[in-house]
RNA sequence: GGGCGAGUAGCUCAGUUGGCUAGAGCGUUCGCCUUACACGCGAAAUGUCGUGGGUUCGAGUCCCUCCUCGCCUACCA
């Protein structure tokens, strides 16, 4: 192996090492392993990028962030399944495209329209172009993935528009066409007219805009003998009641005055509209209006939807009371409230626009037929109709001779207006027909909101969608985690805080409690005792899940239960209820008195599955380690919780006594996904509050295309009875699905006329055959043009990418031999990480499909029958239950990890626009991919947004932040630290042999385990709870502050003849290695290269976890050190002696001592007895000579180390006094400083009085530290003068 | 308008149930090419924890007021 270069430079190790990876299949996922129960799973999947664009750095943050959970969870001996695959973006990418074949010059995706139309396939030709640009963009998006480092499972790549995800898209269409969730509808749409397609409700962003209110006049009419345009004058609504008539004019004709920011819609004005609240409603009663220059008589409606002008009764400060006339125009067929008021009061809909947006009589305005006016507006375009519209209202008057304008006013206004997402242009509510999935129906959204974990919901979605169905009696999707087998290994070593604190708050939780014998030990018979004791209160107040009675202490998993006031049993009570139980009764049996516990230890389980099984099998295991039996069975005083009780949670996972009481039951596949931050879940129930019906088509090319065929506008059809057969054959054996637009059953009555047949749809379950289409277009039928949302795939993307729904097919057509057990294994998957912007579409339109068709029973029994598309657009309040044959599928993840967004330096979205975007394949050349990954985790929280200052290098052009220095500078530091660690290894001989007692290793060895083992612990929480900069900083400070700065420094002199000491080292370095391999792969696995031959000598309790290999590092074992590594008294030691090196360090460097030079400490008595115990750390670290308990000759320092004062000489040839002076009155303010603060507070007499024992009593520990400190400097400083 | 979040050192951010003298990295200052690392080592300086009140023996942390910023959402009368 070549000798190690001075600086790590990642360019010359990625590739190769990525090579490694790839040759030893080491990503490759085996789900057999999880069904044969060899494993645990941990599945991932990647959110699919789009294949619009190369990926930026938020995806760069997103995928660090998968890879890291990923790769720690191979190490950790799990099964790990990370899916990639790319999305096909439907609108996104057609523009795309288009765009790039407009630029080229080339036919564009108008040329193709205009061949399609003359038979030539243009359809075709433009979609094989697509599917060109999406290759090159995969390709790219996948060549950016693998060089950060992305341990995806390669093999398995999907795409959502592949064959496998295509089946799955069709089947799911189908399923749900079949169980009337999927309905064609005629409704105002989000129209983008340049894309000229419809949007989703997501894909419209609103904007502010600048623009007017346009108070418009209409003049009042009424119908008298046959003439419906008799004008109506203020003197008859005078007489008629109506306010302030008498203010014009008696016999001039009326109007009303309408406010509007669109004039340009009032020629599709159907009504005017008032409250029938206001004064003026009942003066116009019956009355019309004539819309001026078209000529149309329209009624004047009443609808309390219509606020009220504050002049007659709205509400002073409601914007909209502000701004309202009174009288409001009704354009159902553009406004989506007036759509509605339209459905309510039965108005015509008129349709004013092409698809264009241009003003148009060819698109449901018959203005001929009618013989209304208004040609001049027809073929201009929104903006021009607008300007026109007021232009011509401000020419004319109500009548003629009719004082002011029909324009009444205009008043500026700012609003927001939605766009679209993608041409930018304001959408148009535009009146077409198009396919909605039924989302607001209970089996989509109610089970996904009760997917979510009850914690983290609110009592008003618990109300609305109460956690449903009796308990379950089959499998809910979870693994069965029953306790894991004795065989593996010893779990993650716990961390048990001590808590006193108010548990009452936290009800519902199950808990991990510990508590301690006094003194001594408990005989076999009194073990017994207190299991009788916690099973006495078992089922009571708490369910006991189990419990270990050791000796001198016991361990016990509980989840309390409700009591009477609702509220939850104090874990305090019961703890003292079972001690104090237990107490009398063993007291009273040994005759003595006293206090026979100490106080508990308990720790929440904040978490599920994991680190219920982690403590369970630690509990299982404390008999064993404690040498009391062979195997975790074996022990007679570990008991579980009886397993037939009812109360028992699901899967014996939380018990969760849930508000209803536990008697009611819990559904397992309910509440089992948590939002990480927890805050999230909020945003995810809201957004299913104002949920509408999905519009899920789309008039595009690129896309799945919708798998049904109708009918419309062909002549009459002849052969019914052939017709009537075949389709009647289909529906039997259930290859396709008809269902007509009024939902009622299709009968052979229902053929009869071949003029019916226009309101037929056909859906086929597969593709259909050629005599099929032969068939169906002799009749008539034409497949959809258009495609489904690309979301409609995405929301299928836990289930497509395993093979659903027929693995056996997918196994065919990709080749992978194990397709079928995909989805048994890895789905639910295990977390989902995504960034805030998808929480809600996303998040929540996978877990309704999930749940939907992995139900126990998706179709008919169980559910009400779902009766036909409600004409509104809101919720038609229909509550379908699912039943215990009819069990929702679990939701498609355990936890939901929304990351942080990266902004640039100033709090702005990156973005193309702005040029602030930094591409991650820039850093990679420039940091290494190690180095972009650690500081992007390293700068992301839970609480903020990750701001990444960006500075443009004139001389490449390219876009780079000094941030990545960080991760740059860290690995350059590893590097170097193992070419130093290395070449002591060819000093100190390593060489396998007994393994090494921890306990006769020198302090520096047992401090260094013992931090270890503490980093260990909190690198396992952090990677637990999601919090990835714990993580970085975990093992940041590990490697860096302890490892580098203190142990690598202190064991340079003595490891060269230490064999004991080196083989500490070895093991360390390999600990650290591991630890930040999740985040550092390449430059870990480089360096791990150079370790593995070296032999490694066992140090008892240290170990690794046992996986699949051990050839590379990605595939190699976490660290597992005991608790027993925690070396308390090591820590304190070595602590005393950070502190006195830190303080000799400091008066060299006020005393300005040359670094080299090489001093005297004058210390005498314990201390010297430390020092030499110590030996060689206070020598090598502060650069000191000889130790002496001799009084310095000539001149000297003084310092102050525990309250004692102590010298220091041969600092220099010549001392400066008053720099000594200065530094020991600085020392003595301070102190003075802190000594004061200290003293008021123990001064105050409710501090002493009320303030813990414990603090109290530190508080006056510290004081009296302060005050020899205080002497001992006075005392220096005194000798000084 | 409604919701969520943020405001802590010059910059970017931590700060678990209220409790040792509020921390880290970068930057700054001083001294160092000291047996790997100048992408480094040693040392130092830097805070009215947005504002004003309240609860408490004790508040960066809990409650209320206000100010500033960000995101989401509603609003085309």
């Amino acid at each position: 192996m070549q000798p190690m270069s001075k600086a790590y430079n990642p360019s010359e190790h990625e590739s190769r090492v990525w090579q490694k990876w790839i040759d030893a299949n080491a990503f490759h996922a085996d789900p057999d392993r999880v069904l044969n129960g060899d494993a645990r799973p941990y599945c991932v999947l990647i959110p699919p990028p789009n294949v619009t664009a190369a990926l930026h750095l938020g995806h760069a943050l997103n995928n660090s962030i998968q890879d890291i959970l990923i790769r720690a969870h191979r190490m950790k001996g799990y099964e790990t399944l990370w899916m990639p695959g790319t999305d096909h973006a439907g609108i996104a990418t057609q523009t795309m495209v288009d765009k790039r074949l407009k630029e080229r010059g080339e036919p564009a995706i108008a040329d193709y329209k205009q061949k399609e139309l003359a038979g030539e396939d243009g359809r075709g030709q433009f979609v094989s172009l697509v599917q060109d640009f999406k290759d090159e963009f995969e390709a790219r998006i996948t060549d950016q993935l693998m060089k950060m480092g992305c341990s995806c499972d390669w093999d398995r790549q999907r795409f959502t528009m592949d064959d496998i995800c295509a089946r799955a898209v069709r089947e799911a269409f189908f399923q749900l066409f079949k169980d009337g969730l999927i309905y064609r509808g005629k409704r105002l749409v989000n129209w983008d007219p340049v894309s000229q397609t419809a949007l989703a409700d997501d894909e419209v962003e609103m904007e502010e805009v600048d623009g007017h209110f346009y108070y418009l006049r209409y003049p009042l009419v009424k119908e008298i003998e046959g003439d419906p345009t008799v004008p109506v004058t203020w003197g008859e609504l005078a007489t008629r009641g109506y306010p302030d008539a008498d203010n014009h004019p008696d016999d001039e004709q009326a109007w009303v005055t309408v406010a509007t920011t669109r004039p340009e819609t009032y020629m599709g004005d159907t009504a005017v509209a008032v409250n029938p609240k206001d004064p003026r409603a009942g003066a116009v009663r019956g009355m019309h209006v004539m819309l001026p220059i078209v000529g149309r008589i329209i009624p004047i409606i009443e609808d309390d939807y219509v606020v009220l002008p504050v002049k007659y009764g709205g509400e002073p400060g409601d914007a909209k009371a502000e701004m309202s006339t009174g009288f409001l125009k009704v354009t159902p067929a553009h406004d989506p409230n007036d759509y509605m008021i339209g459905q309510r009061h039965d108005l015509e809909m008129i349709n004013i626009m092409a698809p264009d947006a241009s003003i148009s009589d060819q698109h449901g305005w018959d203005r001929e037929e009618r013989g209304e006016g208004g040609h001049v507006f027809l073929g201009k375009s929104r903006e021009e109709a607008r300007e026109l519209v007021v232009k011509e209202f401000n020419a004319r008057t109500v009548a003629e001779g009719s004082e002011g304008s029909l324009l009444e006013k205009m008043v500026p206004h700012k609003h927001s207006v939605g766009h679209s997402y993608r041409s930018h242009v304001p959408v148009e509510p535009y009146l077409s027909d198009q396919w909605y999935c039924k989302v607001t129906d209970d089996r989509l959204r109610g089970n996904a909101q009760r997917a979510l974990t009850p914690e983290q919901r609110t009592e008003a979605s618990l109300q609305a969608w109460p956690e449903s169905a009796p308990t379950c009696p089959r499998g809910t999707g979870f693994q069965p985690v029953s306790p894991p087998s004795p065989s593996s290994s010893i779990p993650d070593a716990l961390t048990i805080h001590q808590r006193h604190l108010p548990h009452w708050q936290l009800g519902g939780s199950t808990y991990f409690v510990t508590f301690r014998v006094e003194t001594g030990t408990l005989s076999e018979k009194e073990r017994d005792q207190v299991l009788d004791a916690c099973f006495h209160f078992d089922g009571d107040r708490a369910t006991i899940r189990l419990v270990t009675v050791m000796p001198d202490h016991v361990h016990m998993i509980l989840t309390p239960l409700e009591h009477e006031s609702g509220g939850y049993w104090p874990l305090q009570d019961l703890m003292h209820s079972i001690k104090s139980f237990t107490a009398n009764a063993i007291n009273r049996d040994r005759g003595a008195t006293g206090p026979l516990w100490q106080d508990e230890y308990f720790d929440r389980l904040l978490r599920g599955q994991d680190e219920f099984v982690e403590k369970w099998n630690y509990m299982l295991m404390n008999p064993v380690k404690a040498e009391l039996c062979e195997q975790p069975g074996e022990y007679a005083w570990t008991k579980r919780g009886e397993p037939g009780q009812r109360r028992r949670g699901r899967d014996g996972l939380e018990a969760r006594p849930t508000r209803g009481g536990v008697e009611k039951g819990v559904c397992s596949t309910d509440g089992t996904m948590h939002f990480y931050p927890a805050r999230y879940a909020k945003t995810y129930e809201t957004w299913h509050d104002n949920l509408r019906d999905w519009c899920i088509s789309r008039q595009l090319w690129w896309g799945h295309r919708i798998p049904v065929w109708s009918r419309s506008g062909v002549a009459p059809f002849e052969q019914f009875d052939q017709f009537s057969d075949w389709l009647f054959d289909g529906l039997t054996d259930g290859r396709l699905h008809a269902r007509r637009r009024d939902d009622e059953e299709v009968t052979r009555e229902f053929l009869q006329s071949g003029e019916q047949l226009d309101d037929l749809f056909i859906c086929f379950k597969s593709e259909p055959t050629l005599e099929d289409i032969r068939i169906l277009e002799e009749a008539g039928f034409t497949q959809d043009p258009d495609v489904l949302d690309t979301w409609f795939s995405s929301a299928l993307w836990p289930l497509s990418t395993m093979g659903w729904p027929d693995a056996s097919a997918a196994k065919d057509s990709s080749g992978i031999e194990d397709f079928e057990s995909l989805l048994p294994a890895f789905n639910p998957t295990s977390v989902l990480t995504t960034a805030r912007e998808i929480i809600t579409l996303w998040v929540s339109r996978m877990t309704m499909f999930n749940r939907y068709f992995l139900s126990t029973n998706p179709r008919g029994t169980g559910f009400q029958p779902v009766t036909p598309p409600p004409s509104s657009l809101q919720d038609d309040g229909l509550e379908a239950r699912p039943t215990e044959e009819n069990m929702p599928g679990p939701a498609p993840f355990k936890d939901v990890f929304i990351h942080a967004m990266i902004q640039d330096g100033e709090g702005r979205k990156m973005s193309k626009s702005l040029g602030n975007g930094v591409d991650p394949l820039d850093i990679i050349d420039s940091h290494g991919a190690d180095a972009m990954r650690f500081t992007l985790c390293q700068m992301t929280t839970q609480t903020q947004d990750v701001r990444m200052p960006v500075e443009r290098d004139e001389s490449t052009g390219k876009n780079t932040s000094p941030k990545f220095d960080l991760g740059r500078n860290l690995c350059n530091k590893l590097w170097n630290a193992s070419k130093f660690a290395l070449g002591m290894f060819e000093k100190a001989e390593l060489k396998p042999g007994l393994p090494i007692n921890p306990e006769e290793l020198t302090l520096i060895d047992r401090w260094m385990l013992s931090r270890v083992t503490e980093a260990t612990n909190k690198v396992n929480t952090a990677l637990r709870n999601y919090m990835f900069k714990d993580y970085a900083d975990a093992i940041y400070d590990l490697f860096w502050r302890d490892f580098c700065d203190w142990y690598l420094e202190s064991i340079k002199p003595t490891i060269g003849d230490n064999p004991e000491q080196a083989a500490v080292l070895r093991t360390v370095f390999d600990a650290i290695l591991r630890l930040m391999h999740p985040v550092m792969p390449f430059i870990t696995e480089t360096l791990f290269e150079r370790f593995e031959p070296l032999p490694m000598r066992e140090i008892e309790g240290f170990t690794f976890e046992q996986t699949k290999a051990t050839d590379t590092l990605c595939l190699s074992g976490w660290p597992t050190p005991a608790d027993e590594l925690r070396d308390e008294v090591a820590e304190e030691a070595y602590e005393r002696v950070r502190s006195l090196v830190t303080t000799i360090r400091e008066v060299r460097a006020t005393a300005q001592v040359k670094p080299k030079r090489q001093i005297v400490l004058h210390a005498g008595g314990e201390l010297a007895a430390d020092i030499a115990r110590w030996s060689p750390l206070i020598e090598t670290l502060a650069g000191v000579e000889t130790v002496t308990a001799d009084e310095p000759e000539g001149q000297s320092a003084s310092f102050t180390f525990e309250g004692a004062e102590y010298r220091l000489s041969n600092l220099a040839d010549a001392l400066d006094a008053g720099a000594e002076r200065d530094r020991l009155e600085k020392e003595l303010a301070t102190i003075e400083k802190s000594m004061a603060g200290i003293k008021g507070r123990l001064s105050n007499p409710g501090y002493v009085d009320k303030a813990p024992a414990h603090l109290v009593e530190q508080t006056r520990n510290q004081l009296a530290q302060l005050e020899k400190d205080h002497a001992a400097t006075k005392a220096a400083l005194d000798k000084l003068a």
